[in-house]
DNA sequence: ACGCAGATAATCT
DNA sequence: GATTATCTGCGTG
């Protein structure tokens, strides 16, 4: 499993994948991949290096944690070539250990809801800013993906992307059929101002 | 099951 | 000043 190439290709194939972090680990069931500047209106690096998605421009393999709105973290991985600012997010995954762990980070919610969704997946795991720019792969951050074999391509699903604006023609959402910790499809609502 | 509103603050224009 | 790669709780059916 190559991350040197672009999200959209990459991001397939993370399916299935084990993200450990913090004593939690998480079967990767759902997935979004973002392109690089210019490519995709929806990207944090749509517009090129802001001094958030810095990690987006590392080699491949970094990890990239950002915060919204007001309170919630999500995490990604880079892919494509350093410098081209492609990521892959982690949408929602399967808690296969530190379940212990991972119940009293997310509080009373079912086992199927500890990682389903990107912000929830991230508080599972313990992640927030103090894990971005951090390496996935060196074994000396507080994360790291073991990648798996690429799935079955009958088993994956994909469609537009969750709560985007732009782009929603684009099916850059892609996740396992049948697997209960999918997180459910909401598409994007513009908040009107009060 | 589904829909909506509120929370809450960094980030970017 | 507007927007946001979201979640939770509460309403109705």
């Amino acid at each position: 499993m190559l991350l040197s190439r672009p999200a959209p290709d990459v991001a397939p194939d993370l399916l299935g994948s084990l993200l450990s972090a913090n004593g939690v680990t998480v079967r990767i069931v759902e997935v979004e991949a973002y392109a690089g500047t210019g490519e995709d209106p929806a990207s944090h690096s749509h517009r090129g290096r802001t001094p958030r998605n810095v990690p987006m421009f590392g080699p491949p393999g970094t990890l990239y944690v950002y915060f919204t709105y007001g309170m919630h973290w999500c995490a990604n991985v880079t892919c494509s070539p350093p410098g081209e600012a492609s990521a892959v997010l982690f949408r929602a995954g399967e808690v296969v250990d530190g379940l212990e762990l991972a119940r009293s980070r997310r509080g009373r919610v079912s086992d199927r809801d500890l990682a389903r969704g990107p912000a929830r997946l991230a508080q599972a795991l313990g992640l927030d800013g103090a894990a971005t720019g951090t390496s996935l792969l060196d074994g000396a951050g507080p994360a790291s993906l073991r990648l798996g074999v690429p799935p079955d391509p009958v088993a994956i699903r994909s469609g537009p992307r969750v709560g985007v604006a732009t782009a929603a023609d684009v099916r850059w959402r892609f996740w396992l059929a049948g697997e209960p910790t999918v997180s459910p499809y909401r598409p994007h609502v513009p908040k009107r101002r009060r």
